[in-house]
RNA sequence: UGGGGCGUCGCCAAGCGGUAAGGCACCGGAUUUUGAUUCCGGCAUUCCCAGGUUCGAUCCCUGGCGCCCCAGCCA
């Protein structure tokens, strides 16, 4: 598909990798992708997926999967097993290389002990409010700790007992010796472990304290071998304590860390928090309602991988931080299925049409192509009778100028039938008009008129007796606000209540009952759809709307 | 009013002292039995602002301005 030729863009993250191995800096490169097992993947994370594992495979390099499981009171299974699928959904594959940071826990632990030797951490007995205040602000320095200046034997001790459960969570904590008046927040002696008596989800129940973030990440990338430790903009300021903590213990590899702006997209929140409470709220069906920007959300919804990795090589990579419109995502999915949906005609809202002309009891096939643009897919037969379904859309009694579907006294063209001219409504009660009545050119079978006139506008339709009656469900952002965290105000507000429409009843051509989950199809003239993996049942298909069709009518 | 980062077209984004890539969007126009697709063409005398250095600056220097991040025993 023509999707995977995505022209690679030059990046500063490319130029630093090119330049290391064209100075043998490295032989070859290695990065890796750390989520935290504490929530599922979205798409913000598809961006650093694409980059760490991109950036291996088109330098010949590997990248690795590697959980950053240092906090198990937030840390699931589930999520662990999730974040692997979704990965492989994207495409990628960390082959051998899967990893735990808790595989790292001994090795850790012994750096730790490494720090304390050297007088370079101490057991602190501060409380977290009492650490919280001697640590200063952000224009005054802090104070240091009545406990940093320890023994060496007693900070060893305290720390060895610390590991062997004698203390309760939050007793004390083991911090680094650097600097309380260092102007980078991070360098005023950060805690290195916590106590924490709660069984881990990799490592189960072998461990009473728990490295931070800080002191097991650096050391894990250099554990591994990572070469280029690829992170977002919030961890810049983390950098000097990243180098720190290499340049003060005996580590095998060193490392660098880069940063890149977090991705941005307009129209939905990407916070874990945010995300958990549109679920605990039941706001949204689940994390892999078709609304999320949840990697679950965005596949259920039937966005393939290759749409979402031609939306990340085409949003690019840099250290500014960028609003992508979601309308960028929403083209990559067109451009994707486009080559690869066949088409197939669905009436969503229905009108029902009467061909007076046309004779009761009649059927007729006609070839419809599966893909108009590529002819080597073949067509199918659909039948066509006196009576059809057209959308409501499609006909206007009065007409505003420029409309040329079917309205009265014009013609139209029935897509793969007949011209056909409306001659007249019925009306309900209340006078809406519940069935159009038409006129067929027998002469224009197929389509096209004997007389070579032309027909401005084609319409989709369905026979009234041929065709299958499905649920299909229309998705729209779930927020009607570009920005819905703008300024601090309550995200929710800024729902948007037509981000699902049910449609119970719409009209589908029979070849659509088959429907199996992974086909995407186009429903020509509306959007492309996939039969929800979930819902449909066989013979009974429940159809999503993965995106619309441009529409430059629907604009003015 | 501490430290760090960022500021190139509506949205992204190349560019690294030699006279503004590309994509998306948008606007034309052509083809079209999907108002889709495809195809052509247009779209920054200018790079946050002001000075300076230079034959020459988006790229270097100085000074402003604006936005983002950091005060978890979260990552």
């Amino acid at each position: 598909m023509s999707t995977e030729a995505a022209p690679i863009a030059n990046n500063f993250l490319r130029t630093i990798v090119d330049d290391d191995l064209k100075s043998g800096k490295h032989a070859t490169i290695v990065t890796r992708f750390p989520p935290e097992p504490n929530g599922y993947l979205h798409i913000g994370h598809a961006k650093s997926i694409c980059i760490n594992f991109g950036l291996a495979q088109d330098f010949g390099g590997r990248c690795h999967l590697r959980f950053d499981d240092t906090n198990p009171v937030k840390e699931e299974q589930e999520y662990i097993d999730s974040i692997k699928e979704s990965v492989h959904w994207l495409g990628f594959d960390w082959g051998e290389h899967l990893y735990y940071a808790s595989d790292y826990f001994e090795q850790l632990y012994q750096w730790a002990l490494h720090l304390i030797r050297e007088g370079k951490a101490y057991v602190e007995d501060l409380s977290a409010e009492e650490i919280r205040n001697h640590r200063g602000t952000l224009t005054e320095p802090g104070r240091e700790s009545p406990f940093r200046n320890r023994t060496v034997e007693e900070n060893l001790d305290l720390f060895q007992r610390m590991r062997a459960g004698e203390f309760p969570d939050g007793a004390r904590v083991l911090r680094a010796k650097i600097d309380m008046a260092a102007p980078n927040l991070n360098l005023r002696d950060p805690v290195l472990y916590r106590i924490l008596h709660a069984p881990h989800p990799h490592v189960g129940d072998a461990w009473k304290i728990y490295p931070m973030y800080d002191f097991a990440h650096g050391q894990s990338d250099a554990i591994e071998g990572i070469t280029h430790s690829i992170c977002t903009l919030e961890f810049d300021a983390h950098r000097p304590l990243y180098d720190w903590f290499l340049d003060n213990l005996p580590v095998p590899n060193r490392p660098r860390q880069y940063e890149f702006a977090r991705l941005n997209l307009t129209y939905t929140v990407m916070s874990k928090r945010k995300l958990h409470e549109l679920v605990n709220s039941k706001t949204v069906s689940g994390w892999d309602d078709p609304r999320m920007p949840t990697l679950m959300g965005i596949r259920r919804r039937g966005y393939t991988p290759e749409a979402v990795r031609a939306f990340c090589a085409r949003i690019g990579v840099s250290r500014s931080d960028s609003w992508i419109d979601v309308s960028v995502l929403e083209e990559c999915v067109r451009e994707d299925l486009n080559e690869r949906a066949p088409r197939a005609l669905a009436v969503l809202r229905p009108l029902k049409v009467v061909i007076a002309n046309y004779p009761e009891g009649q059927v007729e096939e006609f070839e419809a192509a599966n893909h108009p643009q590529n002819p080597d897919r073949g067509n199918r037969a659909v039948p066509f009778s006196r009576e059809i379904f057209i959308e409501q859309d499609d006909f206007m009694e009065t007409p505003p100028k420029g409309f040329f579907r079917m309205t009265p006294g014009t013609e139209v063209r029935l897509r793969y039938a007949y011209i056909v001219r409306c001659t007249g409504v019925v009306r309900d009660e209340t006078g809406a008009v519940v069935e159009v009545r038409c006129e067929y050119d027998p002469a224009s079978r197929g389509g096209s008129a004997a007389d070579g006139r032309k027909i401005k506008g084609t319409i989709h339709w369905v026979s009234a007796a041929h065709c299958v009656e499905a649920e299909v469900r229309l998705f729209d952002r779930l927020f009607s606000d570009p920005n819905p965290d703008r300024g601090g105000a309550d995200y929710k507000q800024f729902l948007n209540p037509q981000s699902v429409e049910v449609l119970p009843a719409a009209k589908l051509e029979a070849s659509l009952v088959e429907a199996d989950s992974e086909t995407r199809y186009q429903f020509e003239r509306q959007g492309y759809f996939r039969a929800d993996p979930v819902d449909s049942k066989p013979g009974r298909p429940v159809f999503n709307r993965i995106v619309t069709l441009k529409d430059t009518w629907a604009r003015r």
